[in-house]
DNA sequence: ATTGCAATTGCGAACTGTTTGCGAGAAATG
DNA sequence: CATTTCTCGCAAACAGTTCGCAATTGCAAT
């Protein structure tokens, strides 16, 4: 894992250095997801003089060597996540904000009709749904049925 | 046209005034996907003192009217559009940044079935597809196969 | 191991897109 | 028209991000 790390970022022309290393780790262990200051606070657990302006440099090294990814998650600020994990997108709960992953439900017969029909080269896709999760959706229950 | 804008605005709650009014005319003559500054810029050929602050509030007027949506289209600042014509999706170019907008390719079914799937009321849905417009896959073609 | 140097870092200050506080002015209501 | 309430334009604040620069570091070549 680490190994790789290493290996992506110098075929990337990139040094090793104990910051990118950290970043990587760091969101690594935090789950996905996380936004530029999130990412900021878990590493400067281990490496406290980690300066903010590192976090935003590395991460650009890190979406230039196609290692992270970066989401518009409908907030103002940005989100990454590895890149390591299969494609997929994203739920987004519009009353606690939370956030769930699911699998492409586009199939490549779809997906080819559709750039073709509008002439148009398709080599990635962003889907996002936005809606209640379980819990937001008892909570709302009330307030829609009285609103 | 104009005369339905006055109706959404009152029956929001809110004054008609010559900015509002303005503003809406600038996103509809915009032809859609304008940007904050572009609405200000648009916007102030009419009404030289308008204020960006004036765009901005308004903007949000009109977003809690349902009057205009927010677009993440994967650049730094927000996008806003009309919400006239029904829900649809959008093509980003990332050669040229052209966008071109597409109907929404899912069936009833299978979101319902994402939805219960997952546990997860479904109200909205962000599709983006990113990839190259014909003009700029002609451009690309040679980089591509001697990439 | 040591060295040389470009790449990288930390720091603070600057920048961009957006929001807010305030006094003046304009719409609605009567 | 007078009153009340909303909205505007302005300047200043704000959050997220980037930049300039001197000090430090990775790493390839000694």
């Amino acid at each position: 894992m680490n190994e790789s790390d290493r290996k992506i970022l110098r075929r990337a022309g990139r040094r090793v250095t104990p910051q990118r290393l950290l970043i990587l780790e760091a969101i690594r262990e935090g789950g996905g997801h996380l936004d530029a200051d999130e990412i900021y606070s878990l590493a400067r657990r281990k490496a406290p003089r980690l300066s903010l302006s590192t976090v935003y440099r590395t991460i650009n090294v890190l979406k230039e060597a196609g290692m992270i990814e970066e989401l518009h998650l409908g907030e103002e600020h940005h989100h990454y996540e590895l890149r390591e994990k299969g494609e997929h997108h994203h739920f987004i709960c519009q009353g606690c904000g939370k956030v769930v992953e699911f699998e492409c439900p586009f199939s490549q017969e779809l997906l080819r009709d559709l750039g073709e029909e509008h002439d148009f080269e398709i080599t990635g896709i962003h889907l996002d749904m936005v809606g209640y999760c379980a819990e937001c959706r008892r909570g709302r229950q009330g307030d829609r049925e009285r609103g």
